[in-house]
RNA sequence: CGCGGAGUGGAGCAGCCCGGUAGCUCGUCGGGCUCAUAACCCGAAGGUCGUAGGUUCAAAUCCUACCUCCGCAACCA
């Protein structure tokens, strides 16, 4: 048994969930914690808001709102939002609202000040005139000073990865007043990622991390670490924790505080556990604790470079064991042959909140997102496809192959798994016994590779295999003449409806929860290794029902 | 020299790292079955694996060049 902290990137509190977001990150990392902690590991899920930034005040001014308001408005709606899809977390703070939060963020800004590890330095910074502010990063645009593109962000080009500051942002402006960004001087904090080099690399050669993640690291790395500012010249956020009179009225960057947010989260989690904060180093700084982040692609190099580098400046703290990144996940509308933007106006398959109050089953949303789930590559949400795949192998394969077979034995046996005479297990049962084996051994290993897309596909295939057998041994025709092998059969059935349930129920913990009804079975006793085992002949079932009901529209 | 992703039967994908008879799901057509949600099972049609070279006994897979598409102009992950 182990213990592992398993992180979701942080959702900035400006604004609803949709699909993109699910898929991304929140629904694979629940999905691998069920997972684990079926295997009987300890494990803490941790998330939360990301508060700060210009955004937020931005939407806090036009919804004559403080900014608090807005992030906190957000992150009710956040997290009813994951509420519903069943995504479960052991805690869901918030960077602004978690009080252990400025105090660590301080921490590690302090920590790094008595190491040297800043350089206070004049800077010029773009300025909004009209608004008489200086502009952050994510309200200034313009061209990408490596790549040429326009219309960047100034934090990150998302075209070529590039870090972008004042010097490398060409032709900005202010998306605040729409007028001429102008360059301002001012004082900030500078950190230079180029010293963490060797940090970063040993941290990298060890890493458990897609292959193509690696590669990308590796490449900025090579391209060159620059140095950059952690400070920033706003008033909401985590002031700096420094006596010096230019450090006034500037706040920590958005990126420096958001990731320590995985630590104040743990410690209001402790808290709240056992009524000691403290115990987070439980967490964070025992040896026996592994960490993960899930996050984004977009993510990447806060996570796999800044974040590794503050936590090895901090010095005490465990460094992740792995990072599970996932790309984009683009959408399609059914009478469009072009991807488009997410749109406001199409709503309900969308937007989280719309699909639940709609009705929407969220364990079919759960298992077409992990179908479709963007590991490697970008893929496309469908609202169409969703409804073949809830159709095709939700009800067709998954559900009737449930229904037909406990329906068959409570007709035929009754309400219980058959006694069967082993003398009558022949060639097909072995095999199809054999099957379940192999899945399940699949499965675990598609897990250890972060891909719950994989985990799925396997099982979905055994679950087709499933219906074969049943075909393959015609328990309708033996029974009128064999009923001794049609028990075979039925056992065989029942317990291959038991490994599904089991398997499945990282996916889908409600339909699970149903499946496990019928089985009288109580579901979350069960461990990842109870999937394979033999079922206890006798034993009483509940009743049989439809599991998926089919659709036609969303 | 922007960065990244991708080009495989009608659609969506796997295979490529570690060359060796091209695989899965959906769809279409034909058949079977009747336990089951008009569900299930079997069979068939359909691909010179973007293009052109190269390496090799052998290339979807390795090498070279080129072409095309997608995202990066935001409610962003």
């Amino acid at each position: 048994m182990g213990k592992y902290l398993v992180t979701a990137g942080l959702p900035y509190s400006n604004g609803r969930l949709h699909v993109g977001h699910i898929a991304g990150c929140y629904l694979p990392a629940d999905i691998w914690v069920r997972y684990l902690r079926m295997c009987g590991h300890d494990v803490r899920y941790i998330c939360g808001s990301d508060d700060h930034g210009v955004a937020i005040m931005l939407t806090a001014d036009k919804e004559g709102k403080t900014p608090r308001e807005v992030a906190s408005y957000y992150n009710q709606k956040q997290q009813m939002a994951f509420k519903g899809l069943g995504i479960e977390f052991d805690i869901y703070g918030s960077t602004s609202g978690t009080k252990f939060h400025k105090e660590m963020s301080q921490h590690f800004f302090l920590r790094m000040q008595e190491k040297g590890l800043f350089e206070k330095r004049r800077t010029r910074q773009f300025y909004d005139e009209s608004k008489e502010m200086f502009l952050p990063d994510r309200f200034v645009k313009g061209e990408c000073g490596f790549c040429g593109t326009k219309d960047q962000n100034g934090d990150q080009c998302e075209n070529c990865g590039k870090i972008l500051d004042v010097d490398s942002l060409k032709s900005a402006y202010s998306t605040m007043s729409g007028g001429a960004a102008t360059v301002k001087e001012t004082v900030h904090w500078f950190l230079d990622l180029s010293k963490f080099r060797p940090e970063v690399e040993a941290w990298l050669a060890r890493a458990e991390m897609r292959e193509n993640t690696k590669a990308y690291v590796q490449s900025l790395i090579n391209n060159g670490l620059v140095t950059r500012s952690m400070t920033r010249d706003i008033e909401w956020g985590i002031p700096l924790p420094i006596d010096d009179p230019e450090a006034k009225g500037k706040v920590l960057y958005v990126w420096f505080d958001a990731p320590i947010g995985y630590i104040s989260n743990t410690m209001e989690m402790c808290e709240q556990e056992c009524g000691h904060a403290e115990r987070y180093s439980d967490w964070w700084k025992s040896k026996e604790t592994k960490i993960f982040h899930f996050i984004g692609e977009d993510n990447t190099i806060f996570h796999c470079l800044i974040w590794i580098a503050m936590l090895s400046a901090e010095g005490s703290l465990s460094l992740p064991e792995g990072v599970v990144v996932n790309q984009f996940l683009n959408i399609q509308f059914p009478d469009k042959s072009e991807v488009e933007k997410i749109s406001k106006s199409r709503g309900t398959a969308i937007w989280i909140e719309d699909y639940l109050s709609e009705g929407g089953d969220p364990d079919i949303l759960r298992y077409y997102l992990t179908s479709i789930a963007p590991e490697r590559a970008r893929t496309i949400y469908k609202p169409d496809d969703l409804i073949a795949k809830n159709n095709a192998d939700l009800a067709n394969v998954l559900g009737n192959f449930v229904n037909r077979v406990l329906s068959f034995n409570l007709k035929y046996v009754g309400a219980e798994v058959p006694a069967y005479d082993k003398a009558k297990v022949g060639e097909l049962d072995r095999l199809f016994e054999s099957e379940l084996l192999a899945t399940h051994k699949r499965v675990g290993e598609a897990f250890d590779n972060y891909s719950s897309k994989m985990a799925l596909q396997h099982i979905m295939d055994f679950a087709r295999a499933c219906n074969k057998y049943i075909d393959d041994k015609k328990p309708w025709s033996t029974r009128k003449d064999d009923m001794e092998t049609t028990k075979v059969t039925l056992y065989y059935g029942i317990r291959a409806i038991h490994f599904l349930t089991l398997a499945l129920s990282p996916f889908m913990p409600k339909k699970t929860q149903e499946m496990a009804k019928m089985l009288d079975l109580k579901l979350e006793e069960q461990k990842w290794s109870d999937a394979v085992r033999e079922l206890v002949p006798g034993k009483l079932l509940g009743t049989p029902g439809i599991l998926f009901q089919k659709i036609d529209e969303i």
